[in-house]
DNA sequence: TATGAATACATAATCAAATTATGCATTACT
DNA sequence: AGTAATGCATAATTTGATTATGTATTCATA
């Protein structure tokens, strides 16, 4: 019998964007990069984001006015900087209450018991 | 400026398979309806799984062998009732466990100060 | 000093899995 | 009689990932 093999880390699917936002606003400036190893070091390599994943977010989110750029050069390598708007950390604060309600929910479905 | 309304109903994309796995696992015998009810009465109404979201995703367990279907009469309506297969329960745990994992880490990014 | 790993960005093709909309039918309520 | 709730199903579409690829710099090391 064929046994379907989940990749975990397509449950993060849909958190993706609150989390990169959560970030930006607790640690301000920071870049792509950065916030892929962020995210490995925060769950101890539990999360990796993708690459694919992560730039064309950032893009949307520029896109949407939820954060702003800027390009540094470090040396001869390129960085960029991302930084939340006012409206973004507004809707983050939505966005992170939103999540922490979610975890709840997980919680509560999967540790009926101990989840109050 | 355009602000992007995130529907929280999207955060659990990527989490229903275990989910639903779970709740087989916990209460045996379940169908369909009664399992979006399930979902919503554990999670106070928070998490509401839209029908063309499980009923899919019913069928596609079943082709895989993680559960098996029996359907019975209740009056003239009939309900297709779901039980999970021996290799269902055995996967279940599996997707129970990163299920945790995931939650943990979503703790870790959204709460790092209070999740250890 | 060449080679690979890590750093750093980007995008196209593809796939998975949801939303939204629709359809059908029964039962319960008002 | 009409509406909401129960109960299933599926098609079209959209979203948002994966995977693969490309470019380029920096650093460690054999």
């Amino acid at each position: 019998m064929y046994i379907h093999v989940m990749n975990k880390s397509t449950l993060y699917k849909g958190c993706l964007e609150p989390i990169i936002m959560r970030l930006l606003k607790d640690n301000g400036r920071m870049y792509g990069y950065q916030l892929t190893q962020m995210v490995k070091e925060l769950t101890k390599g539990e999360l990796q984001i993708t690459e694919g994943a992560l730039y064309p977010l950032l893009h949307r989110l520029e896109e949407q006015g939820v954060v702003e750029t800027e390009i540094e050069n470090i040396g001869n390598r390129v960085r960029k900087y991302y930084t939340l708007t006012k409206a973004g950390k507004k809707q983050t604060n939505v966005y992170v209450e939103e999540l922490r309600t979610f975890i709840q929910s997980l919680n509560l479905i999967v540790n009926p018991k101990t989840a109050g």
